[in-house]
DNA sequence: CTGAAAGCGCTTACAG
DNA sequence: CTGAAAGCGCTTACAG
């Protein structure tokens, strides 16, 4: 280990005190223009790096974010913390990640992470977190640094940062109908999942008002996985009237799909028009090209990050509109065709 | 802000010191039975979380770990992440990401990660650092604490995991000649990449002791990405003699070449045999099936954190052996094929 | 086995 | 505009 310079030593060298060494480094306008012309050189001279761990010790903050996923291999969320990166970091702040099955098996509490000056608040991705965990949360005095991305927890209060999943599954809904289907179908995610839900109301009421039959068994649980995907072909096959159109609830879903038909001598949109959810990078690049309903995840992050800040920076401001939710767009491509009879 | 309670509050419920807490908290064999008891009841009492701002400064370590990835909107390094993480939070470490854009952007510098106390060590996926960096990072002396993982800089000394990128090439091609394919092309990743170079000096190598004829016009350079395999396939196209099978430096190249292929009516394997590297979740999902060279990312990962970690808890001992190469093997699906004339 | 005490390197209210 | 001083909450060498 090597010695570092302290502010000691900065202030040894510039002939001022601590206090002003620091008050010149966090909020220059305070000083006299020589004093804070001394001090840089001082920095300069002695290569003065502040101390984090002894700063966050003083104001009790760690100037960090934990986000919270619920699979770190899931590469749905890797754009999403891009945009929370870039954000934390363009405010001097870390970005700290860890998964919900991690948290669970390492038996660590969530709000340690708050309590223990580890995070000054946390970014959770993850809507399926057990409700003991949701009451922990709720009832903490640090509730307010918690915000929800994407998911979030029907009956809570915390803010979230989230897209037009409604719109986005009637818009889906609809562009099959443009095309003349009549029968379509819909790949849920997981069951409990509050995303699922979401969509799977909005295609059902978006069925109804287009006056469609929806035959219950067309709409097929899934679970966002391509794995999923692969049995709700398998399904779509065995039925003795097969839909000519499906909503799958992620691109993943969509995928796994069409990618299981294919194995079946099925062709995508010739015998099957689909389309996905989220319009991650492959989906441009699988054959046929995925049509999806598009999330910007960017934007989602970024909006995460800054909402986030500003109630750790302003704790006690007003932060009433706390639900953010960000526009979908449809994007054609070639899974999706007119009907033929 | 609610009022967390200290080591002290602890020390005054069990009536002993805080330097006896401390202790039964750390290190309990040190204290006698009793007073471990008595400390145990008041930690529960007061409900006392340690404060890692404090202990941090006390220890000048940070007990986190610094992932540096150059692009974190990849899927690729997302399992590679979930192998890091999954070690540390197993030895009560955190696991703080940054990318290469954002340090660079930002201004910061990496070494500042060791020096400032963030990070007591970091894990750099990044090969392509520029020369600055890696002279600065060479020199420091915490230069100890760095370690990279699946790429690597040649003529330093850090050391690093990677996976047997020369087996892996040599690999694919014995695959497609074993196929009977004569005429193999190569799709590289980024020129000037260690993975890239390495890959393709072993497919040139083994393509010269097979006695196979290689073009100079086979080996297209590419970048590693979706859209450089498309325009590696257009140049296929081009050939007036077209190699039968191509080796693409990663399966997101091999991906996009076959997804444009197949906009040009070209079909996987019929008209050409395509070999992947890594074996990218989409890989088994994609249509047709990519045949591809896998590496176990998620050990790469847990290897990554384990060598680090030996390195940050026994600095003075002899890490001789820092290089870690993981074995590589071929998962054979359906985009490549025997040759038929 | 235990305690008193020093000190990690900052920030900030207070006084001038 | 600046400085002296307290203190954030721990850990650990030292003494007993």
């Amino acid at each position: 280990m090597v010695k570092t310079s302290t502010l000691q030593d900065v202030a040894r060298v510039a002939n001022v005190s601590t206090a002003t060494v620091s008050r010149t480094l966090s909020n220059p306008d305070v000083v006299s223009e020589s004093t804070r012309r001394r001090v840089s050189e001082a920095v300069k001279v002695t290569g003065y790096r502040i101390n984090r761990a002894a700063r966050n010790l003083r104001t009790q903050r760690s100037y960090s974010v934990l986000v919270l996923l619920p699979d770190l291999a899931n590469p749905f969320f890797s754009t999403i913390l891009e945009g929370i990166s870039s954000h934390l970091s363009h405010e001097g702040y870390s970005l700290l990640i860890a998964s919900t099955k991690q948290i669970h098996e390492s038996g660590e509490r969530l709000i340690d992470y708050l309590d223990d000056v580890r995070a000054d608040g946390i970014i959770i991705l993850d809507g399926s977190l057990d409700s003991q965990v949701v009451k922990m949360l709720k009832d903490a005095p640090q509730a307010n640094r918690i915000l929800f991305a994407c998911e979030w927890i029907e009956g809570t209060k915390f803010p979230s940062v989230r897209c037009q999943n409604r719109n986005g599954a009637r818009t889906a809904v609809r562009h099959l109908y443009e095309l003349d289907h009549r029968k379509i179908a819909h790949v849920t995610g997981p069951k409990e999942n509050v995303l699922s839900i979401t969509r799977k109301e909005a295609f059902i009421q978006e069925m109804a008002q287009l006056n469609l039959v929806l035959k219950p068994e067309w709409i097929i649980t899934g679970d966002f996985s391509l794995a999923a995907g692969c049995l709700a072909a398998k399904t779509w096959i065995e039925f003795k009237e097969r839909p000519t159109a499906v909503f799958c609830a992620s691109d993943q879903l969509a995928i796994g799909f069409i990618s299981e038909l294919s194995r079946h001598n099925f062709k995508v949109p010739r015998d099957i028009s689909v389309i996905g959810f989220d319009d991650i990078d492959f989906a441009e690049q699988f054959i046929p090209p995925l049509t999806s309903i598009r999330q910007d995840r960017l934007m989602i992050g970024e909006t995460a990050s800054k909402m986030l800040m500003a109630r750790i920076i302003n704790p006690h401001d007003d932060h009433t509109d706390d639900t953010a939710i960000l526009p979908i767009s449809l994007v054609i491509r070639e899974s999706t065709a007119k009907y033929k009879t």
